[in-house]
DNA sequence: ATCTTATGCATAAGAAATTTATGTATATTT
DNA sequence: AAATATACATAAATTTCTTATGCATAAGAT
């Protein structure tokens, strides 16, 4: 990614969770909101990027509308129903991921 | 993994910081370590460490030490000078990943 | 005695998620 | 006029893991 690193198989649900609370977003616009919101920290790649969406909309997590903008291409992206819901189990998959990685690496810092 | 999922690129990290503070250790040890601290939630799968831990010995992170146990052989693995180096850098990123998720999720929780 | 489970290592094929490298095109800023 | 920003896309290679398989000894169960 950039400067600080994503492990792998978070991306999906930084996609899906800025969806449900940006109501649509197109991809260029999911990869600045994710620099602004951890400063410049963390960079999508869109070859990453671009991809993760298309495999959410085939797997019916997310729906699409294109528009033209300024006569260029914009493609909006939506949770459906599904993604919503697994939009859920992501984060609280998430929530688990850390807490294991508390337990076994005993930092000096905790979730709470 | 199995109940709970591991992000991709953490399983370094967990065996890392597992030797640092256990000395020395061998890999089904590791696998056992790792079931108990996470109470069964965590269970690391012998086709990902071995190689892992393979892998993080050519790369000149860990030393490795054969021993004969009930005439079952065990391969002790501790960190090198290199390796607790490295130690101090997986887990300042892992924390800076959390950091950078808590940003982008929102959660309810936060690390503290 | 024999069968299953636990201990202990290993590798190989395949899948998943990414990086890196390209490609196309329009709009805006310098 | 050139460089940067906006906006999409794909393909090859890489990393990291899962699943499957293999070998071998020890301990516990039937």
């Amino acid at each position: 990614m950039a400067n600080s690193k994503l492990y792998k198989g978070s991306l999906n649900t930084i996609i899906l969770k800025l969806l449900d609370e940006g109501g649509k977003m197109y991809g260029y616009e999911i990869t600045q909101k994710v620099k602004e919101l951890t400063k410049g920290d963390l960079q999508i790649t869109e070859g990453a990027l671009y991809p993760a969406l298309h495999k959410l909309e085939a797997d019916g997590l997310l729906e699409v509308e294109v528009a033209k903008v300024d006569n260029r291409l914009r493609k909006y992206y939506r949770l459906t129903e599904q993604g919503e819901k697994e939009t859920v189990n992501r984060l609280a998959e998430l929530e688990e991921f850390i807490r294991n990685m508390q337990q076994l690496v005993n930092p000096k810092w905790s979730i709470s």
